[in-house]
RNA sequence: GGUCCUGUGGCCGAGUGGCUAGGCAGAGCUCUGCAAAAGCUCCUACAGCGGUUCGAAUCCGCUCGGGACCUCCA
């Protein structure tokens, strides 16, 4: 089998995955800001990751997948006045700073179970590693690359900048960002404009604030980050992930910080998300255009004309590169959601079937283009986590499997070897690395049993011809939202709607 | 303004210089008591203009369009 290639953010190339450990893959993804309720564009990264997680688990690898929780307020850090996002919520809603984090932690996390993502192995939160980042933060300042103002700390960029390449991650030039013409408000403490908090003063009004050897304040934003990593992963690890929006100023940030605390660059392959747009716009809050999680979910947005279940919004996803950007609109979702039904039909149909071997009927030129199919999903996979292709080839094996199910091809037309590597292994990426699962709810054995029934009914009516009965058992189970197809086999299947 | 990405058939989207990805929609056919599925077939596109090449959606240049980051952002 190939290698696994990954495409590096930082060497803007594909390179081969190394880990540091060999058998061992520490991977640090940043986690949602919790000061309100996750939309589409944040589901990206966490399905996107939980894939990448999935598949170096397929490969073999134990993973150790970080994902943080900011529940610690930033601050808006240039041209506008300082405020605490947090806590500006908090009072609005009349909500304790921790109260509001805990319900949008809660609200996070129901959305990913509902997304069928692995959870992280560990999930650190900002305020439960205050004391973590203060270290890391004197071990800046006693190196030399921070300096103390007015209660504030500030990253000393100039002064990385000569030894070490600040800006080589996001493509930043690093006079350009000394040298600004802009007069920005607000920034008067720092000694230049591209210098970053590593702490910030707190104002008396600032709800979320510690005690620090710089006196009352509250942890610069990138710092987290970098403190997290390191105490979970150690001083280099091998994957860090997130959105290509925060490649500037947040993951620059963090390699200049860890790289002065630890003397190491942190990160062997950084991984980055391409943004979903909506009519071509990147999907964000200033642009007033998110649609929540909530929304999709129960189809109340003015956008959608229906719900989506969250398997739909997990395969939408995948349908497309991690590295491309992904357009949102309704009918894009609509046929996502064909396409998975589709899929999940034949799917369930291939595991329920079984092999029985007939010698004459094996079909050497369709064994071939199965074997040929089936052993792409590694190849694809392997270069960059290439989701899109894997699904475009289970497609190509659906009309193959709804066929054997129809009679019009034996299974036999496939040798016992294929046809047990075709099960497994679109049980592997079907549910285990894609992490897909059924869309309908049929999981409960008295519904089965009932249904059983009444398919024995309606078969005996139609072996006497009594097409009465038949179709009122069809149309009142239409009328209740389950579809009962009738089957060349002769066989009927039904599902919820 | 600076840096970078991008422009594929009705829609969404893969695409490694040569071998029509795939999904959805549409059309026709087959199967079928009817229906719904399913199967088969068709729709063979790469913003425009040049260039490199035996050969370019793929490489280079220009033009036009779209977007991201440079401030919080997945």
């Amino acid at each position: 089998m190939s290698d696994l290639k990954v495409y590096n953010s930082y060497s803007r190339q594909k390179e081969v995955f190394t880990p540091l450990t060999p058998g061992h893959v520490g991977m640090y993804v940043c986690g949602p800001t919790v000061s309100g309720e996750s939309h589409l564009g944040h589901a990206r990264p966490y399905i996107t990751f939980d894939v990448i997680c999935r598949y170096l688990q397929h490969l073999g690898y134990k993973v150790r997948y970080v994902r943080n929780i900011t529940d610690a307020g930033h601050f808006e850090e240039e041209g506008r006045e300082a405020e605490d996002k947090i806590s500006k919520k908090a009072v609005l809603e009349k909500l304790e700073p921790m109260e509001l984090v805990q319900k949008y932690t809660n609200l996070f996390h129901w959305a990913m179970d509902q997304f069928n993502t692995v959870p992280p192995s560990i999930e650190p939160t900002a305020t439960g590693h205050i004391v973590e980042q203060i270290e890391m933060i004197k071990k800046i300042i006693e190196a030399g690359y921070a300096y103390e103002v007015n209660g504030s700390v500030y990253f000393d960029v100039k002064k990385y900048a000569a030894s070490h390449d600040y800006g080589k991650l996001s493509g930043r030039v690093i006079d350009d960002l000394l040298e600004t013409t802009r007069e920005l408000e607000g920034q008067e403490e720092k000694r230049d404009r591209s210098d970053f908090a590593l702490w910030k003063n707190a104002a008396p009004e600032h709800i979320m604030r510690w005690q620090s050897p710089w006196g009352v304040g509250f942890p610069g934003w990138h710092i987290e980050c970098s403190a997290m990593a390191t105490k979970y992963l150690g001083a280099q690890f091998d994957i860090h992930g997130g959105g290509m929006d925060l490649l500037f100023p947040h993951h620059e940030s963090e390699i200049a910080q860890s790289t002065i605390c630890n003397h190491s660059a942190p990160v062997r392959y950084w991984i980055h998300n391409n943004m979903i747009t909506i009519n071509g716009r990147k999907m964000g809050k200033s642009y007033n255009n998110v649609i929540k999680l909530t929304e999709l979910f129960s189809g109340n947005h003015p956008l959608l004309e229906k719900a989506y279940h969250p398997m739909v919004i997990r395969f939408f996803i995948l349908q497309t590169h991690y590295r491309s950007t992904l357009d949102f609109s309704n009918e894009a979702l609509l046929a996502s959601e064909k396409g998975l039904k589709r899929l999940w039909e034949a799917y369930e149909k291939l595991l329920a079937m079984s092999y029985e071997p007939r010698e004459e009927n094996l079909d050497k030129e369709l064994e071939a283009r199965c074997s040929k199919l089936i052993a792409e999903l590694d190849e694809f996979m392997n270069d960059d986590f290439s989701t899109a292709k894997a699904l475009a080839n289970i497609f190509e094996l659906v009309p193959v499997i709804n066929s054997m199910k129809d009679k019009t091809i034996p299974v036999s037309a496939l040798s016992a070897a294929t046809f047990e590597l075709l099960q497994n292994k679109l049980k592997t990426y079907v549910e285990g690395i894609l992490g897909l699962k059924s869309i309908t709810e049929a999981d409960n054995d008295k519904l089965k049993g009932v249904m059983q029934l009444l398919i024995d009914i309606r078969k005996e009516a139609k072996g006497k011809k009594d097409f009465v009965t038949s179709d009122k058992i069809r149309n009142q189970l239409a009328q209740l939202g389950i579809t009962l197809k009738d089957e060349k086999s002769g066989e009927m299947s039904w599902n919820i709607e």
